[in-house]
DNA sequence: GCTTAGGGTTCG
């Protein structure tokens, strides 16, 4: 029987001469004779009949535990049983279940963009396959994950029951003298650097929970024993680092035996382990604290929370930033300066710096189309940047810390005023030195930065063979949504002024999507569309106690209750506090009848002489209501119930003041008909009235989705909290007076101009405020929200 | 053999 239940009490029975190989490895190019696998089962198929006693069945692997892969998605695999070895697992094996399988062939995996899973999957058949049942709390019975000779494979991670239990010191705990291990969030870094002695040197500076900041030191004479830092907010493990006092202050060097891990810090991003280290230990417990390091410093506002990384769509004159790109030609300029050809697949809206160096000089591509020289950075990098720029490949991904934007002329080594322009230009200089971490690093393909950036270029270089021919210089301005390029930096027109202070780079949709929630943005974005496009339906009421929200009921909803609450119309006590009388209407038309309402004045208010300031209005219509607004400061809508004064139902306004309507929370009020004491009341306001009728005041709120686009992204975002700001604009006003409407409407014409293409929509400066929200389904996902940000009214209007 | 650097913009 291929199926083996390797029950409790048994001796183990797979085969000795067997070994085992980690599931992350697999290839379709893989050796698997006397291999095995082991893993978890954690998804088990139906048995399908394919024929009379033929069988198929599906089930996925998973590796347990301890062993970690490069790809956290490798881990589990699709595995394919056939015959009646898919029968008797299905007869024999429990999700839950540990198995061991031999005998497989490996193929593609059909589904692995739909999956997620290995690329790979394992097929089991009749002949030569088994599957070993091991019930979970049995013993391994082959525990060594592979064997010593395998040594061609990727870093093994080593088995938990033989690794050391490595513990980490908190940074605010460190000891001068010890040697320790420590985990941390990386708040400033420099790339590797050539030190004067035999080593390169690493700066850089971690921070945990509990707050301390710490300067670290690493001396390794290999590029590779470095941590392998990309942006601050990465976290780093540390094994074997020293602590020592410099300059009265605590600091870390790495000792002998020094190991660092450097892991991605975006919360919800893969936890995969950057290293070259060979061996490693890495289980749940580090899983964990990448975790609660991640979480901890998302929450922190000490913390960057943006990285500088800026597309060259928005690199500004004099900026100093960090650029994501790809390396398509090279050219040495002079012993101390190196030409770097690169771009990123937007296009910078200043004339970029053109390098002429002759074709015989160039490493990579000499000359390109005039579409695409547009889209190329000339970075021209000095001093000690010439030697690692000697190493790279063209077509490599790089990030250039500290990049340089110089607007103007700059006069390039070794080149006459003709081979570069002098006018109107942006240059991008890496400068000499390491300070604020300067420095070039090489992306791995595999970096969710790279892969951003090759769909960005995947896309441009589609469009640059098959589309760009056809099209007119507007609709290319369309496609790349960028400002023309015979606009100034400063004409540039950008119809919205920030006032949250933060001291930040803008970044690209792109960016903001792959960052998590807790995190504020700046963007420069373009309004692509917008919803509500009725501006009522953007009008909405907000219980701040039960946080609901809803529509504005219409005049049709609210009159038919004021008519259904006048039907219940009869006799009624009056209170003690409330004096009755009847009021009439002046009517304009001669045929409704002149029929005079039942009102109840405040005893208290009359006998000050207020008569105007409070009325309770029994059994009008809305439309009478709405009449008497010009003669009473405040109405409240009654009627009668069994013999008593009650409110009309919450949908309906509960007062009528100043011209404008207020609503109660069904939800949240509990309403009763009381009196309303004026006594220290300098103005009876709807919140004072509110109060004492026990309501749940309903505040007007203004709630509209934009759709924001720049060069690499589109991003639905909610303008909602900071809506009053964005158009200078009270909800209050706007749901009472058509001025505020209008005024709500030209703003939104003006960012996005019926008919207008996106070339002539103007640039909007945000910041964006990502949260976690739940969806109608309860799922939560990330919602963003523009706050702090004023549209600036043309003069003209 | 057991240092090297010890963040805080070039000066093209």
């Amino acid at each position: 029987m291929p199926v083996h239940v390797l029950s409790e009490g048994t001796r183990p029975q797979v085969p000795g001469h067997l070994t085992r190989i980690p599931i992350s490895v697999i290839t379709t190019s893989t050796d698997v004779t006397d291999k095995i696998i082991k893993g978890k089962v954690v998804l088990k198929g139906p048995l399908v009949s394919l024929a009379a006693d033929n069988f198929i069945l599906k089930t996925v692997i998973q590796e347990e535990g301890s062993v970690l892969s490069i790809s956290s998605q490798s881990l589990s695999i699709n595995v394919i049983l056939f015959g009646t070895l898919a029968k008797n697992f299905n007869h024999s094996v429990y999700q839950g279940n540990v198995v061991v399988a031999s005998g497989f062939t490996v193929g593609k995996s059909p589904t692995v963009h739909k999956d997620n899973l290995h690329p790979c999957n394992l097929l089991l058949s009749e002949d030569g396959a088994h599957i070993y049942v091991l019930h979970q709390q049995h013993p391994d019975p082959r525990s060594p994950p592979a064997s010593k000779k395998s040594s061609s494979l990727p870093p093994q991670v080593s088995n938990t029951a033989k690794a050391p239990k490595y513990t980490y010191v908190k940074l605010g705990n460190l000891k001068a003298g010890s040697v320790i291990n420590v985990y941390g969030v990386v708040v400033f870094f420099k790339q590797p650097f050539k030190s004067r002695g035999t080593d390169f040197c690493s700066t850089l500076k971690i921070i945990d929970q509990s707050n301390q900041k710490i300067g670290c030191t690493i001396f390794c004479e290999k590029l590779e024993d470095h941590p392998k830092i990309f942006q601050i907010g990465d976290i780093v493990r540390m094994h074997r680092v020293k602590a020592q006092f410099f300059n009265k202050s605590i600091m870390l060097v790495n000792t002998f035996g020094f190991s660092v891990v450097t892991f991605d810090g975006v919360v919800g991003t893969a936890v995969e382990p950057r290293t070259s280290s060979r061996s490693f230990h890495f289980d749940q417990d580090d899983r964990q604290m990448v975790e609660e390091l991640r979480t901890w410093a998302a929450s922190q506002a000490v913390l960057p929370t943006v990285t500088a990384t800026v597309p060259l769509s928005a690199v500004q004159p004099k900026l100093y930033f960090d650029l994501t790109c790809q390396l398509l030609a090279k050219a040495p300029i002079d012993t101390t300066c190196t030409l770097l050809r690169v771009w990123d697949g937007t296009r910078c809206p200043h004339t970029l710096l053109k390098v002429i160096v002759e074709p015989h000089i160039t490493e990579g591509q000499a000359s390109f189309s005039k579409e695409r020289e547009n889209l190329i950075a000339n970075v021209l990098v000095y001093d000690n940047h010439v030697e690692v720029a000697r190493q790279l490949k063209p077509g490599v991904f790089l990030r250039i810390y500290n990049l340089r934007a110089i607007p103007g002329s700059t006069k390039v080594p070794g080149l006459t005023s003709s081979q570069s322009e002098e006018i109107d230009h942006l240059a991008f200089h890496l400068h000499g030195g390491t300070s604020y971490g300067r420095g070039i690093r090489v992306l791995p393909d595999n970096s969710p930065d790279v892969q951003e950036l090759k769909r960005v270029i995947e896309a441009f270089q589609e469009n640059d063979e098959e589309e760009f021919p056809e099209l007119n210089n507007s609709d290319l301005l369309e496609v790349w949504s960028t400002p023309p390029e015979y606009l100034d930096a400063e004409k540039v027109d950008c119809r919205t002024e920030r006032s949250c202070g933060h001291d930040m780079q803008p970044v690209t949709l792109s960016e903001v999507k792959q960052s998590g929630p807790g995190r504020v943005h700046h963007v420069n974005v373009q309004l692509r569309a917008y919803e509500p496009c009725r501006f009522h339906e953007a009008l909405k009421l907000y219980c701040s106690n039960c946080t609901s929200m809803q529509d504005v009921p219409d005049d049709e909803l609210v009159a038919s209750i004021f008519r259904d609450a006048s039907k219940d119309s009869g006799p009624i006590n009056v209170p003690p506090w409330a004096l009755s009388g009847q009021i009439k209407l002046q009517r304009d038309s001669p045929d409704s009848s002149n029929q005079a309402l039942t009102v109840h004045l405040l005893t208290q208010l009359m006998s000050e002489g207020k008569t105007k300031d409070v009325i309770l209005l029994m059994d009008s219509t809305l439309e009478e209501t709405c009449q008497l607004m010009a003669s009473y400061q405040n109405i409240i809508p009654v009627r009668s119930s069994e013999g008593h004064l009650a409110l009309l139902d919450l949908s309906a306004p509960f007062l009528f003041r100043d011209r404008k309507r207020y609503y109660g929370c069904k939800r949240c009020s509990k309403a009763v008909v009381r009196e309303l004491s004026a006594e220290g009341v300098e103005v009876m306001d709807e919140k004072i009235v509110a109060e004492a009728l026990g309501i749940q005041l309903l505040q007007f709120v203004l709630l509209v989705k934009l759709e924001l686009q720049d060069a690499t992204d589109t991003l639905d975002v909610w303008l909602w909290r900071h809506a009053e700001l964005f158009f200078s604009v009270s909800a209050e006003d706007a749901a009472a007076n058509q001025e505020a409407q209008n005024s709500i409407r030209q703003t939104m014409d003006s960012l996005c101009p019926p008919g207008g293409s996106m070339g002539q929509r103007p640039w909007l400066d945000l910041c964006l405020m990502a949260y976690q929200a739940e969806d109608d389904d309860g799922q939560t996902k990330t919602c963003y929200q523009v706050c702090h940000t004023t549209v600036i009214k043309p003069s003209s209007t």
